[in-house]
DNA sequence: TTGTAAGCGTTATCAG
DNA sequence: CTGATAACGCTTACAA
């Protein structure tokens, strides 16, 4: 049965021989902790070196339980919140010896081929990063034993694992702040409308309103589909015609679509920022605080999130019940840029 | 010798006997153009629903020659060219069955760890996005039979095979760009001085600006570290102490950079985009085109580039040396923003 | 077209 | 602490 050797590549058999021990004392010279006397490891890696072996990773992915890869499934990295996600999670795990296999999704589309493709390479865990998932695929994940993580966004599935900012309390936050700084008459540019991250931070954001309104506040919803282009049409769609009126301010629910706004209006109107409009987003991105832009904002934390996921990760790993939900929820950080203002500077078109 | 199951997953041979084949026949039920009965896939594919079962794409890599996944190691994901870049490759790798392992190199360090993890994971090719690479370690890879292929940078190595946009050429266009627009003092903003794409963007910048030089030109070159940040760096330190005079054109060598100037300049200075100074970039970020900078630029046309350079794998697979590196080099297009204009028109604060 | 069985290169168990 | 050896789940010659 002769079979055509796919590769030169050395195996632990060369070294081992080379090196006068077992194979499987090889193994453990490449494995960190393991029980072996100083010398033959020595000895061993000397062997290595000289014959240019590195552990082939496959056949221990395949002997053991766990490959090292975790897959990283992104939805949309025309968003830079992504993008900075994923860095994040690549120089993490990194860090820790672990590996990214990395996904994509076309907006709006299900993840769920991703997450099949995942299971078939063993991942050590999926995280998912906004994007719907079939619940299909979430009780064969199960069924693998391999976790399922969500980052920035929520699930109905309470036994779903979720990271992710204070949607809510940060919409309030930008609610006060917006109310406080005086504007009464309020244009949100939403997100998702499917998604919980959207939701959540518009529903702050109108309770705090509420909460607050001695004097009624008027609030409009328009769709700006989470990126900048989207927020430029909805802008152009919603103050198309002759002598358009304007809000007093604008609260888009990510930092991309507010940058959309400002761009939009600034081309179109020349309005000014916060003196004809006020706006505010969410994310903290970098972009936003380019220096045409300083956008105010809620900044997520998104290290402190990459964190706590990893670590959840590494509970689950653990234990396998014990993991709280709760703590999981972390608050994001309000940064002031100079795109609000005390209403009484503002001069709106508003006739 | 019991051994604990690792883990629930159903194999092929429980899916055989359920559908009452071999085990050989269930493979071959999941490979593409394999001899198989059309009744007997069937009968194995429904089984195979039934049991929940998929395939194990880590044994198969064990069994077989190739993993069906790519390394990509990108140097610097601060840039949004890369990102873009990566974005396309994760895509088109995904269209096609394909599978992205992604590392991160930190700035300035090389990206040998990255390589051999690839290596240990028996990736079907690694490419290498902007870091250096050690000698030692492309032959280690030349000896494991992984191709290597270099993306947006080009090497000494000259058996290495790289994808590039023209860089001398963009350069040279960029170049007669600004000097007939008229300007005669150049500030150019270097990237990696090691690496050969900066090198390249200057050198036909200043071909093209010798050659067309009837006026002599004043070009002078500083450090922008290739990033927002070490742009506007290098222009605070370059332009501080009391009534600083501006040259007539900036030239960074990537757009990053040239937003990082163009803000620097506005925080500071106040000064108008292209009235007071010109400013050309090269890359075609999509932040160059947002509207506060509308940046002149070259832009690097990454889907052809990615494309062509999963080309040249495929082709690597097919025939070992037929690979020609003459076609790698792709022509970047000139996009005019709104960057430059006539030298009437601009009015420098010089004395 | 199908089944049999020998690898693929590790890890992990167990006996020494 | 070390060596022998059985998995791990698949692919693929080869025989039927």
């Amino acid at each position: 049965m002769a079979r055509k050797r796919q590769s030169q590549r050395v195996t632990s058999y060369e070294v081992a021989k080379l090196a006068g021990v077992s194979q499987a004392t090889v193994s453990r010279a490449f494995t960190a902790g393991a029980q072996i006397a100083k010398d033959k490891k020595d000895r061993v890696l000397a062997a290595a070196k000289q014959l240019n072996y590195y552990p082939n990773s496959i056949a221990s992915s395949l002997a053991s339980a766990s490959t090292n890869i975790i897959a990283v499934i992104v939805g949309n990295l025309d968003n830079p919140f992504y993008v900075e996600s994923l860095h994040a999670f690549i120089t993490h795990l990194q860090a820790s010896g672990k590996h990214v296999l990395s996904f994509t999704i076309s907006q709006g589309k299900a993840c769920d081929d991703a997450v099949l493709e995942a299971l078939k390479y063993n991942v050590d865990a999926i995280i998912v990063t906004s994007a719907p998932l079939s619940n299909d695929l979430v009780s064969m994940t199960k069924g693998a034993g391999i976790p399922i993580l969500l980052f920035n966004r929520s699930s109905d599935d309470p036994t779903l694992l979720s990271v992710r900012c204070d949607n809510f309390g940060g919409g309030q936050e930008l609610g006060k702040v917006i109310y406080d700084a005086g504007a009464r008459k309020v244009l949100i540019l939403r997100g998702d409308p499917q998604g919980s991250t959207s939701r959540d931070r518009v529903a702050g954001f109108r309770l705090a309103v509420q909460d607050k309104a001695i004097e009624a506040v008027r609030i409009e919803e328009i769709d700006g589909n989470s990126s900048y282009d989207g927020a430029r049409d909805a802008i152009r769609e919603r103050f198309k015609g002759p002598n358009p009126t304007f809000p007093d301010a604008i609260y888009a629910v990510n930092d991309i679509m507010a940058i959309g706004c400002i761009d939009e209006l600034r081309e179109r109107f020349d309005l000014k920022f916060p003196e004809d409009i006020m706006i505010v987003g969410f994310d903290g991105i970098r972009e936003g605080q380019l220096q045409p832009y300083k956008l105010t904002t809620i900044r997520q934390p998104i290290n402190a999130m990459v964190l706590k996921t990893l670590e959840l990760l590494a509970a689950i790993g653990d234990e396998e019940d014990t993991v709280k939900a709760d703590s999981c929820v972390i608050p994001g950080r309000f940064f002031e840029g100079s795109t609000v203002t005390q209403m009484e500077q503002v001069g709106t078109k508003i006739p």
